[in-house]
RNA sequence: GCCGGAGUGGCGGAAUGGUAGACGCGGCAGUCUCAAAAACUGUUGGGGAGUAAUCCCCGUGUCGGUUCGAAUCCGACCUUCGGCACCA
């Protein structure tokens, strides 16, 4: 008696009891080694779309799949819970933060445990909750009594949409806000930052880490770092005290070439260096570049522009008085916000001497540009020329020569620049976790004691989005007293950046329900770094680069919290899923929400379907028609199960052929799970299923054989699906659960092919196959093709030049 | 402008120096049916020769190169998607 195969019903029917037997419950006490299996905290927007099962569906497959290994795997979820959206929707629909998140929350999980994940429950996290923030404030506070927590006013990215400052990192497209498009403006705000610069350098050391090299090259160039040197111009200004200014250069042997000196307009020492004649042209040339929006000053494409301040530096290498300029294409924050102008070797000083006619002094020369009226900059390495008694070095050797001129001499040294900037923390936004930081009008900024922890955000304020944290509004909220005098204090009413509160998730999981610190050490110990961490690739410079800087951070801090490196071992992205039109989101109204096609075909061909698109790194187009393949291919995997297996009239030669055909694909399967190559897996699979269809229509194999086939299939199916493996498993006799059976092993010897089709080919065409033996050896392999009727017709009264064997490939006769 | 990924049938893709197009979608033909859908079976890169079994030619963005042999390696270019972009 055969019954269809009802997706819904299995469902439902697996989950609840895999939910009731805890099975996926994880501990740490275990003999077996662990896995840590993590994807990407999603954020609480409200639905799951098919692009979060995209993100999730592989990486429990993976995780189930090492489980059967026989890992302890910790595979958990939680949610992002703070930020944004939660508040615009308060505003836009008067729900508070807490109840839209809250309600998101629960409709995702619903979401999620349709997808029939091993995620422990137990061990959920979501980062809105006191019990979190709390140690979100408490790492704050680590930061800030380890010296890399300050505040300090600069002029940063301000988001009018957001109403909120960004970091630097959330600047997409040189002026676009990361999370909503607008064009971002610059505010000058005294603001929280961490100092994430000290570790610059240990940021660009991936040494051990399994990463992309995408991931990588984009971490590198943000850090963007440049050796060179400081070079130390003197001044000789009345009135003025300062007697030098000093540049970053990457070519101090260019220095003989200096014909102007930059200040970017912004430079405090301005006013003072311009003179009376030039203060009209100057006042005008800064208001000028006030008014031009930021990325206009970062458009590479652009005339030059600038202003003469009337007054000079000397160049010590030669005593030449230089003329100081002003320009918008000096950044103040880069360096030390002044630059050589060497017009000869760098386009960016070309194209401004040839916009103010300012002398262009070759001083490097190499043999195909050689000293001609220059009509570009010549940027590469060369031999020195007027130089002084540096002339017919290679500029190799004379950056050492001069530097070593300059530290001799105390103008300058070696050193290194970085672009990183450090992170900016705080938010105007209510929905955060609170910076725990008091004013006092006595004892100033004082951290909040670690036991008054959490600094609860207040339930009542008001989110008027007025560009100013709504929290300021919030009279109960601010009015404290001081932890140190008890004097009557303010707290500090910005919010923590949410990337903060993503920094360290990670390592809660270990222990969730900790109460005593952020994580229960020894099971921080146990599970941490994540072997296997998946998700977008969006987060390269944010999110990821955060992590990696929290662990460091925290390492040097207490060794006993944190004693490794990096957080996250092994990286892989997922490519994106399209669908009419491009990404998916909300805007574009092509979002495609799982539910439906959860009820209408399961979970399982969802899952399955999604792993069979493409490579999981490339992404690719949704498609209605294509998941019915996957719908069909379960269903003929359950009827060829439901229909039995009776009468065998064995023959020798398919009983060899299926026990290969078995070790084969587990071989395979095995291999493209390990390499996370799902869609090539589910391929091998359906070759398998459809050799089986062939063999029970033929009733070929003992009925044993049989079995061992099926049951094969039903391991090797269980981590892409599931239910219908666990139903299967369980109606065809076996004890629960299939999802503690250890992952079947192949022999490798059953698994190679007995017998091979040699291809043979004349001048590297293909003319003739044939079946061989596959231990088939060279001489065998060369003397054998000499009897093909085809190679007879092809080289026939031909001179044979040689005949080349490729192992189990091919055999490619050379003639004349 | 610079860096990186991608480009293969009608479509998603497989093959990373050795038989191009696995697997799936779609199409076509058939079985079942009064009929249709579903399901199942067969077939399916293009062109050509042959009654046929078969056989030949072309074919992995474009043009060159290396090699006995190239989708795969090298050089130049085109398209496309990311990232970076006046960082001295």
């Amino acid at each position: 008696m055969t019954q269809r195969y009802h997706p819904r019903e299995i469902e439902k029917k697996w989950q609840e009891r895999w939910a009731s037997d805890h099975l996926y419950q994880v501990g740490e006490d275990s003999d077996l080694p662990k896995f840590y299996a993590l994807t990407m905290l999603p954020y609480t927007s409200g639905d799951l779309h098919i692009g979060h099962w995209y993100a999730m569906a592989p990486s429990d497959v993976c995780a189930r799949f090492k489980r059967m290994q026989g890992f302890n795997v910790l595979h958990p979820m939680g949610f992002d819970a703070f930020g944004l959206p939660a508040e615009n929707a308060a505003i836009s629909h008067g729900i508070h933060p807490h109840e839209w998140t809250m309600s998101n929350i629960e409709n995702m999980r619903r979401q999620l445990k349709s997808m029939g994940a091993i995620y422990d429950w137990n061990r959920e996290l979501i980062s809105c909750q006191p019990e979190y923030y709390k140690w979100t404030q408490w790492f704050f506070l680590k930061f800030y009594h380890a010296g890399l927590a300050y505040r300090s006013r600069a002029p940063v990215n301000w988001c009018p949409k957001c109403q909120t400052v960004l970091a630097n990192e959330q600047v997409v497209g040189g002026d676009l806000c990361e999370r909503c498009g607008t064009e971002v403006t610059k505010k000058d705000l005294e603001q929280w930052f961490l100092q994430i610069t000290r570790y610059a350098e240990e940021l660009l050391d991936f040494s051990g880490l399994d990463w992309p090299e995408k991931i990588k090259t984009m971490q590198k160039n943000w850090i963007g770092k440049s050796e060179g040197a400081e070079i130390s111009f003197g001044l000789e200004h009345a009135g003025l005290e300062q007697k030098e200014i000093r540049v970053f250069t990457t070519r101090p042997d260019t220095i003989f070439g200096v014909s102007f000196f930059l200040l970017a307009p912004e430079n405090p020492l301005v006013p003072q260096l311009t003179t009376p004649e030039h203060q009209k042209e100057v006042a005008e040339y800064i208001s000028w570049c006030k008014r031009q929006a930021d990325y206009m000053r970062t458009s590479t494409d652009r005339e030059k522009t600038g202003a003469f301040l009337g007054s000079y530096v000397i160049n010590r290498l030669n005593g030449e008085k230089v003329p100081i300029w002003i320009t918008d294409y000096v950044l103040p924050s880069y360096g030390t916000g002044a630059v050589m102008g060497v017009p000869a070797h760098d386009e960016r000083d070309f194209d401004f001497a040839r916009k103010f006619h300012l002398p262009i002094r070759p001083v490097i020369t190499s043999p195909e540009h050689t000293g001609d009226e220059a009509i570009q900059a010549y940027s590469e390495p060369g031999v020195m020329i007027n130089s002084g008694d540096f002339n017919g070095l290679s500029s190799e050797r004379g950056y050492e020569a001069i530097c070593d001129l300059l530290e001799r001499k105390d103008w300058g040294k070696r050193t290194v620049t970085y672009r990183l900037r450090d992170w900016l923390i705080s938010r105007q936004r209510y929905w955060g976790a609170p910076i725990p930081i008091v004013y006092c009008a006595r004892c100033g900024t004082v951290p909040v004691p670690e036991e008054n922890l959490p600094v609860l955000l207040p339930p009542n304020a008001e989110f008027r989005p007025t560009g100013e944290s709504p929290l300021k509004y919030c009279p109960e909220f601010v009015n404290t007293t001081c932890p140190r005098c008890s004097g009557p204090a303010q707290r500090e009413t910005d919010t923590l950046d949410t990337f903060m509160c993503s920094s360290w998730y990670y390592l809660r999981y270990s222990s969730t329900r900790a109460d005593a610190g952020p994580f229960d050490t020894r099971k921080l110990k146990y599970w941490l770094p994540v072997d296997l961490y998946t998700g977008g690739a969006e987060h390269a410079v944010m999110h990821l680069f955060y992590s990696r800087f929290f662990i460091k951070a925290l390492r040097d801090i207490d060794r006993n919290l944190i004693d490794f490196d990096e957080p996250f071992k092994r990286l892989f992205n997922q490519g994106i899923i399209a669908y009419h039109g491009g990404k998916m989101s909300k805007s574009k109204g092509n979002v495609i929400s799982p539910d439906k096609y959860v009820s209408e075909m399961g979970a399982d061909t969802v899952r399955a379907y999604l792993m069979f698109i493409g490579p999981w790194e490339l992404g690719g187009g949704w498609s209605d028609r294509g998941i019915r393949g996957i719908s069909r291919w379960l269903n003929r995997v359950w009827n060829l199960i439901e229909n039995g297996y009776a009468h065998p009239v064995t023959k020798e030669e398919a009983k060899k052929e299926l026990l290969h055909i078995i070790h084969r694909t587990i071989k395979k399967t095995s291999e493209d799970l390990e390499n996370l190559r799902f869609n090539t897996m589910l391929a091998c699979l359906m070759e398998f299923t459809n050799h089986l269809s062939k063999v029970q229509k033929e009733r070929s194999v003992p009925t044993a054989l049989w079995q061992e086939a099926i049951t094969c299939l039903l391991l090797l199916l269980a981590p892409s699906a599931p239910h219908i493996a666990e139903e299967l498993w369980s109606r065809t006799g076996h004890a629960y659960s299939i999802h503690n059976q250890p992952w079947p092993r192949f022999d490798a010897r059953l698994a190679e092919e007995e017998q091979i089709t040699l291809a043979i080919q004349i001048n590297g065409k293909l003319r003739d196959k044939v079946l061989v033996s596959a231990s088939i050896s060279e001489a065998e392999a060369k003397g054998l093709v000499w009897e093909r009727p085809r190679v007879k017709i092809y080289t026939e009264g031909k001179e044979i030049l040689k005949t080349i064997y490729a192992p189990g490939r091919v055999v490619n006769i050379v003639v004349k």
